[in-house]
DNA sequence: CATGAATGAGCTTTCATTCAT
DNA sequence: CATGAATGAAAGCTCATTCAT
């Protein structure tokens, strides 16, 4: 899986392009900059990446195997579906929280520029967020589901847990608030779904509150 | 702030620079183009907007005053506090949804961005957000709320909602997933620290595997 | 036809990009040079021309007018058709040898480049050399063509002209030939067609001759 | 498949620049596109050829060697002068048309590339366009010059063919125009000068419409 | 004989912005 | 209120070429 790796320059952009991107942003992320960095000119970037784009679709690549790898090391070992579940959220929280830069490539890239990321390797990469589903469906079993879908609800894991982690590494989320307390409540809110479905007591959606 | 007087040019290149945002994201947005498109020079833009910048933060500005405006259409004459809460959490949804690009500005710019928007605009915006708390408060009481922080609690509520917008609009959400069904879950789920904080069967956080 | 001319700087620019033209061809054209030689900056280029092609372009048609202008002037009060076919001749191969780098853009630029070159700015200026071809057939009336074809022999007017002017303007052609007499010689054999078409002593094309 | 022997790399080198340079013209060569379509690196060339001038030249060189076979198989066994001079004007046009990649860096360089061509094996590539003149002086004879330059005679041929062949290659002939006729009567005009050189019903240059 | 790594100069073009009018 | 002219900086990228191995 791992590259040949034909040099340590190559590593050494991925790592200044890294850091770049967490703190400026995809957009501030500059070929020259990163080569005056790491003590090269911008064209030898050009040696190990054919565009800017494939070193942005190289970091991401290396964030979705970091994040397989999270996820594996996170359930080996675990048996009990709920907590294999409770692991995977705590790793994807964690993974985010501990890797803004890979995080922010990875799921916060504007669609437009996504559309340039092959789309083979955007299926292979999204294989990771299957996990979601595929643990659900081990614990919950064939019933339980009361009429849900099991990719709605695993989608809803996913996102609930993006919500977070996004808000955090932006720092939108206000710092009076305890990080850890956070964390720990969403990812126990995420895996709400494996518990009682029955929430009758909230109305039903309503067609006029969505008018402006 | 600006004059009142708002001719009709200022209008027409705000609606031009939204248009410019849900097609081409934040960094596609170009001076020039602009005034193309709305029929005058880049230099007549300065006019009404001392920078790029400016012109993004009165977006940003408009965006939070429509947000607050659908919060509070939707809960005008509601009366239970529980329902309240849905309703803003459903138009929060919804404004998100409906105004993608409003949303991307508001709420998914990199901090590096974010930065240069005045601190007290950005605190009066967030103060939208406070909703959430005092709905939520009003909704628990003083007691009910078993140890855990109501600031935590109702940014939960935010992040969860956020996840799911944000998500939606970078198209990031499969599409075989049905898109009604899960923001009705997204609701309903943002919304279950209102009954039982009881979970524990869920283990407790790995605070060893969070830390680096 | 010529046009309001938005500032001297585009005269300029048009001026020293001839001037470079002919000194260093197509490829030694470039941008920065220029501004540089008439004083701004290379982005004040794209104020009056939107790339280094119409820059090209503009000079392919200005060139055109030209070529046009002389040609008027050239057949102007003379009635006699053979005579006004001679100035046609001599006023095309004056223009080229006067106005090299006009020459060059115009008539001598490679394929791929002058594909960009729009199709019916192009048609237009092939209008220029039909002067050849109607001012032939006014000159020999619908007898005396003896089999000929009237387009054909009008292009072989040009391309035997051409043939001239390009070898001199790219110094090609040996110094001590006496370049007013090649001149002279080849407007007169350009013209010979108009004359007896009896050159059956030559043999006939031989296909074995153009293997290799 | 076993490796290229070196003389093979050389060759397949100077195949893959003629190729490109038919396509994209002189400017369009680069040195890395090529070494990729042969299988080797950009480095490799340059143990074959010190420039891409050198590249160039030899191919110029090349060609000229080819041209050079093609003028002796042309009047190969044909003993008498005037159709010897026809078939040297056949097999130019042949050659030209057969191989416009030749052509283009044989005849077509724009002057400052040229300056480059070592001159010494430039006089020796002029040579091949001294048979013009020798077989005409052969075909005339001492006498039968009526006053006029037998250097200029057949420079006059060669700029005539040179015209037509150029402009073929070029694509700048109308596509209506039947190429193989336009060819036969290219070379018959080339040779009128051997005929009467009586062409007193053309008027003589005006000198003054050519001063500018 | 051939390579991989690297370079410096250069390319066309776009950017947000300013200033005199 | 609006413009046309102009700018400096920077963008991504390609070029022919060199050098140690």
């Amino acid at each position: 899986m791992s590259r040949p790796s034909s040099s340590e320059l190559r590593r050494a952009i991925l790592d200044e392009a890294r850091r770049v991107l967490v703190e400026n942003g995809y957009m501030g992320l500059s070929m020259r900059p990163i080569a005056r960095e790491v003590g090269c000119t911008a064209t030898s970037i050009y040696l190990y990446f054919e565009s800017k784009d494939a070193l942005i679709h190289a970091l991401i690549d290396e964030g979705m195997e970091r994040l397989q790898e999270q996820f594996q090391t996170a359930v080996d070992g675990v048996d009990e579906p709920r907590r294999r579940l409770a692991r995977l959220a705590r790793a994807y929280l964690d993974f985010g929280l501990e890797n803004p830069e890979y995080y922010e490539i990875m799921f916060m890239l504007h669609p437009q520029l996504m559309e340039r990321y092959p789309p083979d390797r955007y299926r292979r990469a999204r294989r990771n967020l299957e996990m979601f589903h595929d643990e659900m469906v081990a614990a919950l079993g064939p019933a339980g589901w009361d009429g849900r879908d099991p990719k709605t609800e695993s989608t809803l894991v996913w996102t609930s847990l993006h919500g977070t982690v996004s808000l955090l590494i932006a720092h939108r989320v206000d710092v009076s608030i305890d990080r850890e307390a956070l964390i720990e409540r969403a990812v126990r809110q995420a895996l709400r779904s494996l518990d009682d479905p029955d929430n009758a007591a909230i109305e039903p959606p309503q067609s006029d509150a969505a008018r402006n």
